[in-house]
Formats: C-alpha cells, structure tokens, sequence
DNA sequence: CTGAAAGCGCTAACAA
DNA sequence: TTGTTAGCGCTTTCAG
C-alpha cells in the first residue's frame, strides 16, 4: 500500500493525502474522507520515502560504551524520555567500549543521515577527533569536555576533591587511589586531580603503593584493592573512581577482615543503587546522569532546529552523600 | 553528494557505484576508481533512498518498559550485540511502563517499516494483541509467554518454587510473599503460582497479612515491608518477586532491627549486581537476561532472513544461588 | 561485465 | 483549497 493506491481508495489526491499528513490545507470533506479510508486499511506513510524527498530523518543516533551500565542506561533514560516525546526516533548503538566500533558507528550514522548525533564516549584519540570533524550534523557529548563541541559533563575534579578532603578532614592520614585509565580525562584524570588537590591541602602525598588503576567494575575494583592490600603497608581511606569499584573494594576489605570505616574508609562516585544498600552504605557523589541526558538531548534538539552553530558546554553540578563509610568517629 | 554526482567525480555510470557497494559484478578498473573517488569525497549511499528501493531497512525495533533497568538494558545489551553484528540498526523505544506508549511505539514502529520487532513487556492487555495482530513483520517477545509470537521467557514459576521451597526447607515456617502485579504473567502471576505450590507441598498457607504488592523498585520493597512489619504478627520468610523490591524489604528489616537470615529470611529474582553485595548477601535465582537478549535477536533474525512462519517459544534456565540471606542455622 | 531507464513512495512547487 | 508534475537518491531489470 502506498500513497497513490491508498488516495485512490480514499477517493481523493495524492497530494491531499500527503496534506493530511502534514498539517497542509485540507477541507473537512477530504479530512474525513481520508480518516476513513486510514480505518479501513491501516495506511501509514513510509517515513524513508519522506526522508528521502524532505532530507529530514527525525532520526538521532545514540553512541554509547555500555548499556548495562547503571550510569550509561541512565544518561540514555533521560535522553530517550526527550526525544520520543519531541517526535524523534533513536538509532542507539552500544560499542562496547570499543574505540574502533566508535568510529564505526560514527560512520553508519552519517550513512543512515541522522539529523543529529549523542556521543557518550570514555577516551577521545585523534582518530574520534578527526571523524567527529567530518560529520556535518550537530553533535553533543556527554560525560566529557571536549573543545569546539556541544558538551554536558559533570564537575568530576571539584567532586573528587571535596569526597576527599570529607575523607581527609575524617581523620584519614594515608590515602589510596583506586582510579581508571587517564585517557579518561573525566572520570580518570580529573577525578584524580581532585584527590590530589585534597591531599596537597593537607600536606599529604599519595604512596603509590596505594594506588590502582580498575576498569569500570566491581570485579576488578574487587583485584584493585586485593593488590593494595596485598603490600606492606595500606591505606586507611581510599577514593574509587565509581561506586561500582568501591562496591568490589569493600567487598574485598570484608572479606579481609578490615572494618569499615575504621580500619579503612571508603568512597566512591555516582551514586547509583548499590551505593544506599552495600554492607556499609557508601559515601559517594550524586551525578545527574538522567539530567545530562535530558539536557543533552535538549541542547541537541536545539542545534538541530535553530541550526545553533555556537557550541556549548554545560557543567551539572553535584552533592556529596556522606554515609557510613567514610564517617569514623575521630 | 549523491550517486549521480559521485558517479560523474569517479567517473563511471551510477549502477557502477550502486554494485559497487551491493556486490554486484565489476571490474578491477571501475572498483579501483569508486574506492579513490571515496577516499576525495567521503561519499556513502543514502541509506534511506536504498530502503525505499528495496524494501528493507535493516531496521529492528526495540520497545521496553525501562532503560535504566538492570534486567531490561542486560537484555538490550544482548540484543545489540547479536543485531549489530550482523548489519541491523535498533530503534529503541523506552515506555516508562506505560502501555499507551507500548501501543504508539508499535505504531511508530510500523511507520518506519522495521524488518522486525522485539517487544519487552510486562503487561499485555486485549489492546496490546489487537495491535500485534496487524504488524506484518515478525515479532519476539522476551519475559513473557504469548501464544501464537516467538517467545523467550524464562522459567519463573519453577525458579520461584526453588527459591521458597528452599527457605521452608531451612526451617521458615510463616512464609510472606511480596510480588508485583498480577496481570504481569511472568514476574506476576508465574512467581506466585511457584511460591504457592512449595507452600503446599509443606502443608502450608499465606497468610494475607504477609502478603504485599510493589513496584519494580527498591523504596516500593521498602514500603511493602514496612507495611507487613507493622501488622500483628510478622513472617519468618519473605519472597521478593525482585531482588530490587528484596534490597529494599532487607534495608527495612535492617532498620526495624531484625536480623537477617536469623529472624527473617529474605530471597529475590534476578541475581542482579546488588544481590551480591547487600548487607545480608541475597539469596536469589539467576535469570540469564543479556542471553535472553541474544537469543531474541538470533530468533527475529531467522524469521526475517528465513521467513520462518512457525512460531517458537524459548525457555531459559535458571539457577538458584543461595547466599546468606536464607542460611539459618537449623 | 556495463549503462540507460524505469520506478520505489513520498513532498512541494506551481498553476488552476 | 486543490491536482498535476517533477524530482529526492537509490536499485534493478533489460538490452547491449
């Protein structure tokens, strides 16, 4: 069924029917007509052939590392909540932490002419700098800064810091880094440079025996801290670049016998379920990654529709969650 | 840049290039001069213009209740995979559980001439099948059981007997239930049926006092706990329909000072990422999500590619994993 | 192996 | 308001 043989059983034009579809002039007799011809046959016009003829796709493509991930699937929440309802529809592609499928996707979305691009990337190479320069549709990222480009991130330096300082000011003396890759400059180099300002304020030094580099998991958050334990001296308070690590951590500080947050403190950031409810509830950074989400499909709606060509980029804020972990009595 | 005017760059007739990038016969020359006439202009084919062309989008749509659900984005990560893989693009469709918007997004769906759909619901209303009724392109279903519709679901009524029967089994005497609406047949109507007949084979009933429904959250586990707690008599045993709704009615027990598996013992479903790591380790059945994912995907590919007609319904096995929570001494 | 030409289903300019 | 008509960018016969 297509619009010709469905306007010919309607009894009217093409071009009514294609009217009808698109908000054109059209007289009450044809309107009704035409709704009664939909009842009978089910017709709905194929949005490939009006891609094709009007450029516009209403499609948005969704780049991401993971999507079972709590704080990926949550940015991805808010992203889809905006977009469904302005009428967009979303190409969600999950890479896997992939940086070769990144490019890919980046391709396949250019390919399929998607009207607008949300990357949530970890570490950006020359190569996603370069591709990202020859895609000709607005792009925002989320999760990191990156120049020249439609940015919402988080304060993950600022958020480091005060979660250590907190630490620091708790009583902590040798403070432990479990950190991921610094090719991450949001959540791996600026979440470090946030502890290391905390410690430099106190005239402390971080013993790079008390530092780990995890992927984001618990898992290896878990072998992270079964190294730092394993050496001669441990810390006694430890900062873990998300909540995940710092739940395999405890988990590992548990099973060694160490209490928490006496013998050691711990924190972590994002805030997500598992934080409220581990063993010892986890002190931690609330990140709105739904808000980026919503915001970033916002700032993305809006480069499409009024053909923004200044960039921006939006900080969120953030709250710190004190909880047991990191609450030793001085 | 379209086919015409690359065409012309590289020098050769547009069904050069079309074959060129369909596989279709052509000579070493013509190849060598498309590829380097891509590698001037960056030209890739309108994916859309070629959809309206053949007929197929390579498209597959994706409707689910929540993304930011454990079990739900463990399913669509197993979808990606499969789908990506081999070539398909997914349209992804949050509901926020709400069956309206089910409804639309299969309208949605339609529009856009999706090769297929896989449906993750959690209700299915007379509407619901009304509708699916008229898709004409093939559908999985994942988590329920619909008669006449390619089905993976997993075995929710004997993962749910499991469960209770090893808690009564470990001395629980005064069994509550706390489970999730009815009319979702699977993580509903199924886990019950499995909670009630262990019931009977240990000559037991359910009291309605120890009897709650909740969301599909912790703070609605929470409540629901609550509320039983604060009734005359209390259960020794309570089975959560989730292990998000148990993280919730454990924290409550924690609160109200019971402890765990001692005066009350606690199970859920879905050994998510907080059943591990809960103040009490949860008892829990693991439902295997990200392959139910997989194996949904792998179904709708053979009913696309194959034109498969007869319809198949996969169960997925389960396997109980018995943490603290349901250890008592005896 | 190749190119010309027809046509997929739709929209939009134009003339009525 | 309306219908006619010319494409949008692509694939696929068909005749060479």
């Amino acid at each position: 069924m297509n619009i010709s043989k469905f306007a010919e059983i309607a009894g009217v034009s093409k071009s009514a029917v294609s009217r009808y579809f698109n908000d054109g002039y059209l007289s009450q007799d044809k309107r009704k007509k035409i709704e009664e011809a939909i009842e009978k046959t089910g017709y709905a016009p194929n949005i490939a052939a009006r891609a094709v003829r009007t450029r516009v796709t209403k499609l948005v493509g969704v780049i991401l590392p993971k999507l079972s991930s709590e704080s990926c699937s949550r940015v991805a929440e808010g992203i889809s909540e905006v977009l469904n309802r302005e009428g967009y529809k979303i190409l969600m592609i999950s890479t896997a932490n992939d940086a070769h499928k990144e490019i890919e996707s980046l391709e396949l979305l250019r390919k399929n002419r998607v009207d607008g691009i949300i990357l949530l990337a970890t570490v950006f190479t020359d190569l996603h700098k370069s591709v990202l320069s020859k895609v000709r549709v607005p792009v925002v990222i989320v999760g990191q800064y990156l120049k020249g480009y439609n940015c919402v991130c988080h304060n993950d330096r600022e958020a480091a810091y005060m979660l250590t300082k907190r630490m620091l000011e708790n009583g902590a003396r040798r403070p432990g880094f479990i950190g991921v890759l610094m090719e991450d400059r949001a959540a791996g180099a600026a979440r470090r440079e946030g502890f290391d300002k905390a410690l430099q304020e106190f005239g402390l030094g971080c013993d790079p025996q008390f530092t780990e580099t995890s992927r984001f998991n618990m898992d290896s958050g878990y072998d992270c801290m079964r190294r730092i334990l394993s050496r001669k001296k441990i810390p006694d308070a430890v900062f873990c670049a998300t909540d995940d690590i710092a739940a395999g951590a405890m988990l590992c500080c548990r099973e060694k016998g160490l209490r928490i947050p006496d013998d050691i403190m711990i924190c972590g950031v994002g805030d997500s379920k598992v934080a409220r409810i581990l063993y010892t509830p986890l002190t931690t950074a609330r990140l709105h990654y739904k808000t980026a989400g919503t915001e970033a499909a916002n700032m993305l709606l809006s480069a499409i529709q009024n053909g923004d060509a200044i960039q921006r980029a939006l900080q969120l804020d953030y709250d710190i969650i004190e909880r047991e972990s990191t609450q030793r009595n001085k």
